[in-house]
DNA sequence: CTCTGGATTGAC
DNA sequence: TCAATCCAGAGG
């Protein structure tokens, strides 16, 4: 018998096609569920970041011209300019993977960071992947999510509709519980106020 | 081809 | 506070 996660219904399209900064709060409290080989892992999604197609020059989906700041699609960024809905992962710092939710329409250059997870199924499986039992170490922080997750270079790009990887309806987290505040990590256009949390969710990243 | 720096993490 | 560690993007 199929689990209540197993069997919840994942979000449609049309999700992603609300304005990216409408869509990181509304990501709060939603369910991310990853089905491997090795089994079934989901967690709800306390903290996101917006990362917009314009006067963002911290978004990858804009490179600098000279004194501009340009969308440009490359190697790296092009699931960013791809249909809403899809992931885009990429690596940094020579360790970690990090995963977005591509937003906005197809050409446009958005998308949402996932930085943090309150695990909610297939603990064990976490535990194992981060090579640690303390919960609040499981999915707290961009890399940590991915780990405990499973989430790598094979996702990038897979649609989050359908398939293993997936966003699903969660709890309905009241407007009170959304703190609104800077990126965190970042060094250009540090001020703006981008990065969603749920108040008082021991899973949220640190700082 | 070479160089630079990053949407981080964990150890010191 | 800081090193690890590798790759994307830029410039030659």
């Amino acid at each position: 018998m199929e689990s209540e996660i197993q069997a919840a219904h994942p979000l449609p399209v049309s999700f992603y096609l609300q304005p990216t900064p409408v869509v990181a709060p509304r990501l709060l409290g939603k369910l991310l569920c990853h089905r491997t080989p090795e089994g079934m892992a989901a967690g709800i999604i306390v903290e996101t970041e917006a990362y917009l197609s314009g006067e963002d020059p911290a978004s990858h989906s804009l490179l600098r011209k000279g004194e501009q700041w340009r969308p440009k699609i490359t190697d790296r960024n092009w699931p960013m300019f791809g249909p809403p809905g899809r992931a885009y992962v990429y690596f940094v710092y020579g360790r970690n993977w990090c995963f977005n939710i591509v937003t906005g329409p197809d050409g446009v250059g958005e998308a949402v960071l996932v930085r943090a997870l309150e695990p909610a199924a297939g603990i064990e499986l976490m535990k194992s992947r981060r090579g640690t039992d303390n919960l609040r170490l499981l999915a707290s922080g961009p890399g940590r999510l991915t780990q405990a997750m499973g989430i790598g270079a094979e996702q990038n790009g897979a649609d989050l509709t359908t398939g293993d990887l997936t966003v699903a309806e969660g709890e309905q987290i009241p407007e009170q519980r959304v703190v609104q505040t800077t990126r965190v990590g970042i060094k250009l256009a540090a001020d703006l106020p981008l990065r969603f949390y749920l108040k008082d969710s021991p899973f949220v990243s640190r700082r």
